[in-house]
DNA sequence: CTTGAAAGTTCTCTTTTTGTTCGCTATACA
DNA sequence: TGTATAGCGAACAAAAAGAGAACTTTCAAG
């Protein structure tokens, strides 16, 4: 049975290794936890030998079990609606969210901020932005304001040389610029949403 | 498993490549990380030795694995706030969608009306469900009624025996159950909305 | 075909980081 | 009172990281 520091030592590995594709030194576990390196170093070995890592041969301290991986497909089960059982769709189907989301010139961008709650884009929720410098009327797009400030918003281009970026906040005012001063830097592609802190601490 | 360099650098590699549609030199590698150029070389022979770069022919130092263009990886460029440019974020780091949402007993609904709107769920979203039989106060399930009907809800027990569901939309009523009556199927990790179609045939 | 710039490679050297060990202290617990 | 867990910090060796010079390869311009 771990301890409690041994078993919180071995969630910040796995965390760790999660989010950076390599393991942490001794002394990146250190400082998550608050001890110091020789600390950190005699947790290992516990967890060693206690079967939760397995010993390495070359410079690095430890490594992890193999049983780690895991799929990038995910089963789509049907729709779900209130007031009805989960409706089966006939044929399993998998759905291969790095396939949908991921793709040459997009990236992800944290959102600040509630001005486009109305469009269900929360602050926190992450955005997935394709990188290109026009977009439909109505799109909603990150557009660089003057060369300085960057915003998501919808995207409402007008015939008369002005562009109007509009929030979906009703408290907040549409917003009209000089169509030149306004640089479209992306368009947005999905949105997602964390609820259990898998990508807590970016 | 890579070191915290070998990993900086090959993050590099992979956001330069998606920026400039072609691989850095070592020199510009190594002008990221305010390196040397032999430096820079070390670490991509290094990476290449790891099985993280190939070996290239020409002139090159090297190339990138072929599964690149589908990579599952999306870069993760910082904040967006109202009223501010993009906050870079120090070190770049990249978002594996799959590894954030995928993993055993996860699967994939597609939501039918409005009953969770105010949890920023909203028709025609996906929600990624972690598979168990029991959850936290509070928290959004999947909640099987009477053996019969499936809905997504909040979770909120109480300690008479009963349980209520409680929707988020305040134009719908909290719903209350003899708890033996409600089965948990599973717990909400995540939420994903696709702007583009890409899950359009689904 | 020659030539030269740019880019990759190799070498030796120094510095920094990292894992490891050791001795010591402190606390909780049976 | 002895044992197990936690912790610190110093000291050490080895790996990794780095600089910089010299060299070779590649490739495109002339």
């Amino acid at each position: 049975m771990l301890t409690s520091k041994q078993s919180a030592a071995l969630n910040i590995i796995k965390t760790f290794a999660q989010e950076h594709h390599r393991l942490p030194t001794l002394e990146e576990i250190g400082n998550e936890l608050n001890i110091g390196r020789s600390t950190a170093h005699k947790h290992i070995r516990s967890l060693i030998g206690a079967g939760y890592l397995l010993e390495s041969s070359g410079k690095a301290a430890y490594k992890l079990q193999d049983d780690f991986s895991s799929e990038d497909t995910l089963p789509y089960m049907g729709r779900i609606a209130a007031g009805a059982p989960i409706e089966a769709i006939p044929e399993q189907q998998n759905i291969n969210l790095a396939q949908v989301f991921c793709g040459p010139d997009r990236y992800v961008l944290k959102i600040s901020g509630d001005s486009m709650i109305e469009a269900g884009i929360w602050d926190e929720d992450y955005v997935v932005i394709q990188k290109q410098n026009y977009a439909r009327e109505g799109a909603i797009i990150v557009a660089l304001i003057n060369r300085y400030e960057a915003t998501l918003k919808y995207y409402h281009p007008k015939n008369t040389g002005v562009t109007e970026l509009r929030p979906a906040n009703s408290l907040l005012e549409p917003m009209f610029y000089p169509s030149e001063h306004i640089e479209i830097q992306g368009v947005l592609v999905g949105v997602f949403r964390d609820y259990i802190g898998g990508l807590e601490n970016t």
